[in-house]
DNA sequence: TTGTAAGCGTTATCAC
DNA sequence: GTGATAACGCTTACAA
């Protein structure tokens, strides 16, 4: 029982007819199928409890109903819940998500590209530490990819993405309107995607305000990571008077060092994060930060994945929300 | 250009011998190989770039090479360390990870059952929300099975956990060894498993300490329903000297709240962790808990599920190890 | 030690 | 509308 299961060549056996008809009920198609036919077909599968052997499917058609998630680190809550999201558009649309975290390892990233490959999903959704590399090798295997953060001009593929330089200026902005003058910046790894959209925007707030400066650090995204990077501005006798970080999970490094090094937030050090997710609002003390709109996102990239004439390139932007909270003194 | 792989029939054409002899070479086996012919076919596979279709050779070998999770909550930064470490020991056996996260959902787990089986998982490692029926489909679908949480007698299954009511127990005996007299207790759902386990400890504890009493809230495993779930003690009058939480995720939510409540923590409310997981370190103030053997867990769970010899279901208890810190007063 | 050929369970072409 | 039948690419008896 539930050994074996069912396949189509006994369910076209008792309802008298042959396994390409019942491959048309499954498919509705390519071919038509009468009602009276169609009806005996699913009446039979029912009483078997057939259903499709994915595998076979998939090696007879070419797809394999998966889609693949490239992530830099799932302990990361901004990619948990994005990856929470994408599982359920992707089940909605009957697609297993398979789930590729890299843990800051570009080896890692690579041998996760290699298995999607391999297992021929239908499409692949990035978020690459070498951006480039990756999308090269997708291409090369013909596989759909929709990127979730910039990449560079030329590189032909999908992004699907909020304003990023638009976002870290109005960030910026918010907290040099507070009168802060001296400026903490904490960014992710030089020459990972999305640190120069970061700079820029912060740049291009700062030019707006002359009489304030900015240090900055780059360091991995990673709350640890990020309390290391800090602790050095914590220690000096002129900390900065607002720390700006281009993730949530950095953040929390940082509203960490600065409880550890005695300074209130926002009293002493206001901190925004970026990101959004609701782990936010449950920080000591809840954390501002810029919302990045995650299910639409999952939604759009399960969407243009799917959609198969969907073949051209393009660069979709979305919207952004700036959240005031706590941390950031308002 | 990598549109269409080389197949084991271009790979026996170069090296001048059958597609049965490439598998042999692949496989070392079932059948011996002449070192010459082992050594052209490798040849061969290498100038084509040859990868075996991992389709093709699950649909005919019935191993697909794959491994599954069942989760309650990615988001929960205990079970996304738990998936981090089986992902990278699937992957040094070769084999996939598929991350099937229930999100508290009954319908989401049962969905992802019915996936895993279809996609014939070689074994799954499990912390169901509802064991018993999912040990039955797994069971019915033989599909082997490691559960890492208590089981109720009589289910058949291998397990992998540490013993829960003994580390409860240490916990709390830790908790009341302060002197705190009124403890509250924050557990998972009524059902859950591991819930009567952590209670049977608690209660063992208690009974040595004489003049201690307690107060339970059962809740999602949320830090914020967690929050919302001890709020009203924090509005009391008295609220309990020192809160155990069975998970800490849960002693996140509980942390929040006593901030927000104005309750300094250890001085006001003690607060206890379960779990360990490193996000315990950067907690404000950093959270005493009890560390799982996460990495052994992972390792062991792949090894007991690839070990096709090992038919046996059996119950291996693994250590566990009380982490004091700041939030419980020492 | 090697080759032939029959599966594995679909899909889809092509003839009826 | 429907039914044979040849793929899909691999594994593995069985024969040589």
């Amino acid at each position: 029982m539930g050994r074996s299961m069912a396949t189509a060549r006994d369910v076209a056996e008792r309802a008298g007819t042959s396994t390409a008809v019942v491959s048309y009920v499954f498919n509705n198609g390519p071919r038509p199928v009468s009602a009276e036919t169609r009806r005996r077909v699913l009446e039979a599968a029912a009483e078997l409890d057939y259903r499709p052997n994915i595998l076979a499917r998939a090696l007879s058609a070419g797809r394999t109903y998966s889609l693949g998630l490239l992530i830099p680190q799932i302990r990361n809550p901004y990619f948990a819940t994005l990856a929470e999201h994408l599982e359920n558009f992707a089940r909605q649309h009957d697609h297993l998500l398979l789930i590729g975290d890299s843990a800051g390892d570009p080896e890692q990233e690579s041998a996760h590209i290699g298995s999607f490959i391999e297992r021929k999903v239908d499409g692949v959704v990035l978020v690459s530490l070498l951006v480039e590399p990756a999308i090269q090798r997708f291409a090369a295997a013909g596989v759909p990819v929709v990127a979730l953060h910039p990449v560079p001009e030329g590189v032909t593929v999908s992004t699907l993405s909020i304003d990023y330089v638009a976002a870290a200026e109005a960030s910026t902005d918010h907290l040099l309107s507070h009168g802060y003058r001296t400026l903490g910046v904490v960014t992710g790894p030089e020459d990972s995607p999305g640190t120069s959209e970061h700079r820029r925007g912060i740049e291009w707030a700062l030019e707006k305000h002359p009489r304030a400066s900015a240090r900055y650090v780059a360091c991995p995204v990673s709350r640890f990571a990020a309390r290391d990077a800090v602790q050095p501005w914590f220690k000096q006798k002129r900390p900065p008077r607002a720390i700006y970080c281009s993730t949530d999970e950095q953040a929390f490094g940082v509203l960490f060092a600065a409880w550890e090094a005695g300074l209130r937030v926002p009293e002493d050090v206001a901190v925004m994060g970026f990101d959004g997710t609701s782990e936010c609002t449950v920080t000591i003390p809840p954390l501002a930060s810029v919302r990045q709109p995650i299910e639409e996102t999952a939604r759009r990239a399960v969407e243009l994945l799917l959609d198969r004439s969907n073949t051209q390139a393009a660069r979709h932007v979305l919207d952004y929300e700036l959240i005031p909270s706590t941390s950031c003194g308002c």
